[in-house]
DNA sequence: GTCTATAAAAGGATAGAC
DNA sequence: GTCTATCCTTTTATAGAC
């Protein structure tokens, strides 16, 4: 049975301290979310949470790794392909402190030296090959076109997606999934047009 | 004759500031890119600089500004278009710290109540207003279908350009402009599609 | 216009008790 | 597992002299 002894109470400690890191970003955005700020809201010190994590950039980093895990579960599990990717991101926004967080801790870490660059280089390619992998089963149901390369795709999936969540911070009115489904829909017909394309060639060149 | 008196020397002052501080943020990111550092790069202490720019939000904001204009002037002159956007990003590569304060200073300023935070909701509102004019001029000469919504066509290219930034920060084998252009490409195929079946749908309500 | 000095605040981390 | 106390270091900002 889980739930027994010190092991599971502090794992659940753990899981309300990521929960509150949250909250305090979504109120104060993360450059000025505060350790003590979080453990006054779990009802801890400072040194109490230290306990948990032995930095600031290491709680974060385990608060996006958190949600990694439980958004691939909630969203990526089946064969829904990129589709389970948009559903992420139409999710997000329901948490605004997430948001937040990813955005301004991913171009923190962007610079290398930083404590958190090695884990974004990794997240990076992992969403890279996965989405990557998405786009070959659209290309292998018809949906995208053989001449779109996946990776490419992929790349171009996870930026706008970023970009899109950036400008939806700013202005909450923006539709996040909509437009990303839009820019797909869009690069699935191109590339049709261009499969057409290299078909057409094909036949000339044979023509010969 | 520019160049006489305190004023000229003032405004020399000023630009050489900008510049050092786009040299400190490439070295040690936004967030670690102190005054301090920075007038010292120009032979300053902080006081000394501090007379130049009220806050630190203050100073950066007018390095984006400064950068704004001059881009504008060197990138966007003429009947250039979208691909005036496109050259700034390309030169971009050139000015790492440029993209690294705008990724994190934007990410940052997303929060409401964030000083900058109005300049930034500003600045994507002219930029989305000067890229849907430029998408318009595109439908104009025919390279972009009739059917593409220039606003949110522009949305999407602000949203990948800033998303491809931030990915560029962390692997600079990434060609940002070449994704871009891409992108705009398979924008411009996806919507003449859509322009033929509109027109087809208009012939065939036509034959009732 | 620039400096010295200093405030003022804080924000992260550690040692050691309970 | 959590707290008290304390440290160390930084960063921004201001007051006032030169």
């Amino acid at each position: 049975m889980a739930g027994r002894g010190p092991y599971a109470k502090g794992l659940a400690r753990r899981a309300e301290i990521l929960s509150a890191a949250l909250d305090v970003v979504a109120e104060n955005g993360y450059s000025r979310s505060y350790v003590n700020d979080i453990a006054e809201r779990v009802g801890l010190t400072h040194t109490g949470l230290m306990h948990y994590f032995a930095s600031r950039e290491e709680l974060y980093e385990e608060v996006i790794r958190a949600r990694d895990v439980s958004d691939r579960t909630a969203y990526t599990t089946g064969a829904r392909g990129v589709e389970g990717y948009f559903a992420v991101i139409e999710h997000n926004r329901h948490v605004p402190g997430l948001v937040q967080l990813y955005a301004e801790f991913s171009a923190d870490a962007a610079h290398p030296g930083h404590p958190s660059h090695a884990f974004f280089v990794e997240r990076y390619a992992y969403l890279r090959e996965a989405l990557a992998r998405d786009v070959e089963l659209a290309q292998a149901d018809g949906a995208m076109g053989a001449t779109a390369d996946p990776t490419e795709v992929a790349e171009l999936l996870i930026a706008t997606a970023d970009g899109l969540q950036v400008q939806w911070l700013h202005d909450h009115r923006i539709d996040m999934a909509g437009r990303l489904r839009a820019l797909w829909r869009a690069l699935c017909l191109a590339s049709h047009v261009r499969d057409a394309a290299r078909e057409d060639a094909r036949k000339g060149a044979g023509d010969d």
